[in-house]
RNA sequence: AGACCCAUGGUGUAAUGGUAGCACUCCGGUUUUUGGUACCGUCAGUCUAGGUUCGAAUCCUUGUGGGUCUACCA
């Protein structure tokens, strides 16, 4: 990293940044800088729309430009209204916003149709009465031209009046298409007379029965940014041979020149982004909605506890580049857990619980214990915490045989309980099964949290709440969905072979502390040593539901893994 | 196999002809009433072969590997 005069870090910028600072340089579009997010309104947003979006609306706040929302709506066979509502609550909830500047390329459908004219008078576009299969047979392949169609010399008055005819919506679907005239022996295949406008007798979302001609993408998407004068219109790497078709309608149609620039789309390792598969999830009962928290959909991964803040982190430190990728889980994990760290109020909740008896604590006596909300964060305050005679401390913070660095609680050990008493452990009581059901421990009264003066040094702190106190809640636990990085790359096995069948364990009766009352759907927390859970949408005060976001980095489980 | 794009530690991303750096992961340590956090440290990289240059991750050529493109989808 390089050293400026002021002796700070010069900033590094990834290649589009280096692009709009050279064209803001250069005065270009008067220094202007305005991005588009264009979803089709299809489905719902995943974690790569995520990127897409960081990206696009980053780079024009980063600028000072701003970034329009608008739905590339020109298949009204797949799109409907109800993903448009959806797509516009997962963006606010992401962190941007377009003001009033939601548009729809649908709009720009009189618009398109002028070009489309326009193009036909110049020459440059033609309608074809060739079939499908004859269109798909003359195109060739890439290591071969494509043949001239037989429709491609026709006069620009009857082609004038077939497209008007197309339109008036007396032709069959399927019977004819306009044609760009381009170059049928581009090697490049989207050069090759691609088909502009298409005749479908569906409904549209928007502009219902108004048009029975739509047009395609390419003659959509690159006239719509110029109608809105974007200046940098980002996608992925997959459009990089659609770029010079983008860069021909605006030659020969002479509008605004938008700049198309590709980057590499963010591949997730464990998780899927094709539509059609998450739909198969849904569909077959993998996942019990869109929403499921194991989804790697916005609305799934907000379910889950989330936060947009550590989505917007991720796909920052996922970079922007031109290679492909696959960007480790543990990263967006960590970023989870970064935010989370910051952010989220401390409780305590037992998740396998274990009764603990006092034996020498007196019968009927309650403390109130103050215990921090957030060691990170001091205005967060303390809270109390009721304390008693009977407690639940976590299963696994007991072992009967203990390994060597096991700090927790043991036959004849001491623990202390975060904000509360050290305790020993004299007896352990087992069912018939041989199950340990409760331990007899001793606390020693002058070890109290803040002001011992017991002088015990124990190694352990473990979380406890008290069993008369505590409040019945279930737990979710959740992990990734897949067992595998890349589910849907192996050749011949079905990417549902490798769900994950851990990717949810519920627990039906875990304890959480009384102050957890009051905690709203999405209110998050750090279960402390456990992890961190949110307040699930379903839950009701009658039966509390947390999901778990994820765990804390654990260090023991480690040492245990190594034996 | 036609054209186009890409190639830096395990992963991701910087270095724009001049000391290969950062983050995550891994491993080790310090602090800790969370085996969390914070902090410190270790391991580890320029795909191959040529060329240009005083000097190449960077420029050129070649090979190799990976990706994309042949929907009336976007």
């Amino acid at each position: 990293m390089e050293i400026n005069e002021a002796n700070e870090p010069k900033e590094s910028l990834n290649f589009i940044e280096e692009i709009v600072e050279e064209d803001i340089r250069n005065g270009k579009h008067g220094g202007r800088v305005h991005t588009r997010f264009p979803p089709e309104p299809n489905g719902y947003l995943h974690i790569g729309h995520a990127k897409a979006i960081v990206v696009s609306f980053g780079i024009a706040q980063k600028y000072g430009g701003i970034t329009n929302l608008r739905f590339d709506d020109t298949n009204p066979v797949t799109e409907d209204t109800e993903y448009v509502d959806a797509i516009k609550r997962d963006i606010h909830w992401l962190g941007y916003d377009w003001d009033d500047r939601e548009y729809y390329a649908s709009d720009y459908f009189p618009k398109l149709y002028e070009f489309a004219v326009d193009l036909v008078k110049k020459g440059l576009a033609y309608v074809d009465d060739s079939s499908p299969e004859e269109i798909a047979r003359m195109k060739g392949n890439p290591s071969q031209p494509g043949e001239e169609s037989p429709f491609r010399l026709r006069s620009i008055e009857e082609n004038l009046d077939l497209l008007e005819r197309m339109r008036n919506g007396e032709f069959e679907e399927g019977s004819r298409v306009l044609r760009a005239r381009v170059d049928m022996t581009s090697p490049n295949m989207h050069m090759r007379d691609p088909i502009i406008y298409r005749i479908k007798f569906a409904h549209h979302h928007r502009t219902g029965d108004q048009w029975c001609i739509y047009p395609m993408y390419d003659f959509a998407h690159g006239q719509s940014d110029s109608i809105e004068e974007i200046t940098h219109s980002l996608c992925s790497l997959e459009f990089r041979h659609h770029r010079p078709l983008y860069d021909w309608f605006i030659e020969k149609l002479e509008i605004f020149p938008s700049r198309q620039i590709e980057f590499a789309r963010m591949n997730v390792a464990f998780m899927i982004t094709s539509k059609r598969k998450l739909l198969q999830l849904v569909k077959e009962g993998y996942v019990t909605g869109w929403d499921d928290p194991r989804m790697p959909t916005l609305t799934g991964m907000r379910r889950r506890g989330y936060p947009p803040a550590a989505i917007r982190m991720f796909a920052d430190k996922a970079g922007v580049a031109r290679r492909d990728n696959i960007i480790e889980y543990e990263l967006l994990e960590s970023c989870v857990r970064e935010e989370l760290n910051r952010t989220s109020a401390r409780v305590m909740a037992v998740l396998n619980p274990l009764k603990v008896v006092l034996t020498n604590y007196p019968e009927g006596q309650v403390e109130q214990m103050d215990v921090e909300n957030n060691p990170e964060d001091d205005s967060m305050g303390t809270r109390q915490m009721p304390f008693s005679k009977e407690l639940y401390i976590e299963r696994d913070d007991f072992m009967e045989n203990p390994p060597p660095k096991y700090f927790r609680l043991a036959p004849g050990g001491e623990v202390r309980l975060k904000a509360g008493y050290i305790i020993r452990c004299d007896e352990v009581v087992k069912d018939q099964a041989g199950e340990i059901v409760e331990l007899r421990c001793a606390y020693y009264p002058n070890s109290r949290s803040g002001s011992d003066t017991s002088g015990i040094k124990v190694k352990g702190t473990i979380h406890w709440v008290s069993a008369p106190h505590a409040l019945e809640a279930e737990v979710r636990l959740y992990d990734r969905l897949f067992t595998d990085p890349t589910p849907d790359q192996h050749e011949g096995q079905d990417f549902k072979e490798f769900v994950n069948p851990e990717s949810l364990k519920v627990l039906e009766k875990a304890y959480v502390e009384p102050a957890l009352a009051e905690a709203k759907p999405m209110d998050q927390f750090q279960f402390l040593r456990m992890g961190y859970f949110s307040v699930d949408p379903d839950s009701t005060s009658a039966k509390m539901i947390f999901n778990r976001a994820v765990t804390l980095k654990d260090a023991w489980a480690k040492v245990q893994q190594k034996g």
